[in-house]
DNA sequence: TCTGGGGTCCTAGGACCC
DNA sequence: TCTGGGGTCCTAGGACCC
């Protein structure tokens, strides 16, 4: 058996969680260089508007209604989600975080000691709200499918008070016929429109294909994997982890800039900036990286013609986890995709190729003491930034021209709430 | 110029997720 | 004027091997 516990409109109640006189109001948060909407809170969702709307063709609406905007603050999201998974990973034999706002829980063999699960998840509801006053709905059943269907009941079954547990076929059946095929985990857009036009609006009308028609249309043997958890088989299983979080494949950080950029400098310091962030990432999850690709972009909605973005990869000769070796490469990349006279919006760095740090390696003596002596310098200066904050000790490549307060890189971040958690500095203003 | 089966590895692209 | 960021998995096809 599954549970899956998901916060509601999580960015918005993170806003709420430090600014009770939110509550009741129409709240947004946009994403990052404020751009366009991602988390409402139930009353803008009531004004009409839609998720993922760019911000400037809503702001009218918004306007007219008095809806509180704010521009997306992650180290409050990242240290809120902390504190709920960790409470989750108390609450449960087994957790798996799956993003920043759900987790699944493993309650295999739970049912005998903690008697009824549906009052096992409205106590996690609860204490959840307590602890983080974030709010939360709690989907359990067969499998991880169906427990993220039984979620998105829950959610939209005011009666049910945020718990919808599948325990026997009726109630699978019945949810089941609850949901457009939309909102079934693995049914995206493409689908759904195919879906549609076959005639199958519903889960449950998913839930009854041939294993052979799921193969063909909806993306072979993920399709036929979907519906058999549709059925009440699982296929999927928790992802195994000692704290709950993955480790990741792939290791990205990317922004568009707060304005266009075309000076090589400029764009240097950003993609400097964006590799030593995916460095400290790699090395939080002990890991090395033996790929490195930069691309930068060129503006989407533009009059330029695509392609709108260039890109390469650099094979490292070893894995590395170092800074300033992968600064070396990412450099590299950029003096091969750049071109001068063009305007660009956007870069990003990504490490693929994915290995624990540490392993050993073919290298000779020196070398080796070089590499320790760097891993010294490395974690050092992570437990610095970690300590001071966020870029108090950062290398040469990342800074800014003299003069500069705010790299031209930086995207807007006109309605930021504070850092009340994460920054001492920030916490004056603090109003519970 | 024609002739075969079976395997691996890599990449690009497509679909999806939050 | 103004359109996000960070991931996953699978498949098909090409290069290469014996």
């Amino acid at each position: 058996m599954f549970a899956l516990v998901d916060c509601n409109n999580f960015y918005v109640s993170c806003e709420r969680a430090f600014q009770p006189h939110l509550q009741g109001v129409p709240v947004v948060v946009l994403s990052n260089n404020d751009g366009n909407v991602i988390s409402r809170s139930a009353e803008a969702k009531a004004l009409g508007i839609p998720m993922g709307e760019p911000y400037f063709k809503v702001k009218p609406l918004m306007q007219q209604h008095g809806v509180r905007v704010f521009s997306s603050n992650y180290a409050l999201y990242g240290d809120l989600s902390r504190r709920v998974m960790h409470y989750l990973g108390e609450a449960a034999p087994e957790l798996e975080i799956y993003s920043i706002d759900e987790a699944f829980l493993g309650l295999h063999g739970m049912s005998r000691w903690q008697g009824d699960l549906v009052r096992y998840a409205a106590r996690i509801r609860a204490e959840v709200l307590r602890r983080t006053r974030i709010p939360t709905c709690v989907g359990v059943a067969p499998t991880k499918t169906l427990a993220k269907l039984a979620n998105r009941v829950a959610k939209k079954t005011p009666d049910l008070e945020g718990v919808c547990y599948l325990d026997c076929d009726e109630k699978r059946q019945w949810a089941l016929e609850q949901i457009s095929v939309d909102d079934v985990w693995g049914i995206g857009h493409q689908y759904a429109t195919k879906l549609h036009a076959q005639g199958l609006p519903t889960a449950a009308h998913l839930s009854r294909v041939s294993e052979a028609w799921a193969r063909k249309h909806l993306g072979g043997v993920v399709g036929a994997r979907l519906v058999r958890e549709l059925q009440g088989y699982p296929c999927h299983q928790l992802a195994p982890s000692e704290d709950g979080t993955l480790a990741r494949q792939s290791i990205c950080c990317s922004r568009t800039f707060g304005i266009p950029l075309s000076a090589y400098q400029d764009v240097l310091g950003a993609v400097g900036a964006f590799t030593s962030r995916t460095a400290e990432k790699l090395r939080r999850q002990g890991s090395a990286a033996h790929v490195l690709t930069v691309f930068l972009s060129k503006d989407r909605f533009g009059l330029e013609p695509p392609p709108y973005s260039a890109s390469t990869v650099l094979t490292l000769p070893m894995a590395t986890n170092d800074t300033s070796e992968l600064l070396r490469y990412a450099r590299a990349g950029l003096k091969r995709i750049w071109q001068p006279d063009t305007v660009y919006k956007k870069a990003g760095v990504v490490l693929d190729g994915l290995e624990r740090a540490g392993q050993p390696q073919l290298a000779l003596f020196s070398g080796q003491v070089h590499n320790e002596k760097r891993t010294a310098l490395m974690a050092e200066l992570d437990q610095l930034n970690k300590r001071f904050g966020m870029d108090t000790v950062r290398f040469a490549t990342a800074l800014l021209p003299t003069g500069q307060h705010v790299a031209p890189w930086v995207g807007k971040a006109t309605w930021r709430s504070h850092a009340y958690t994460t920054r001492w500095d920030e916490l004056w203003s603090l109003r519970i």
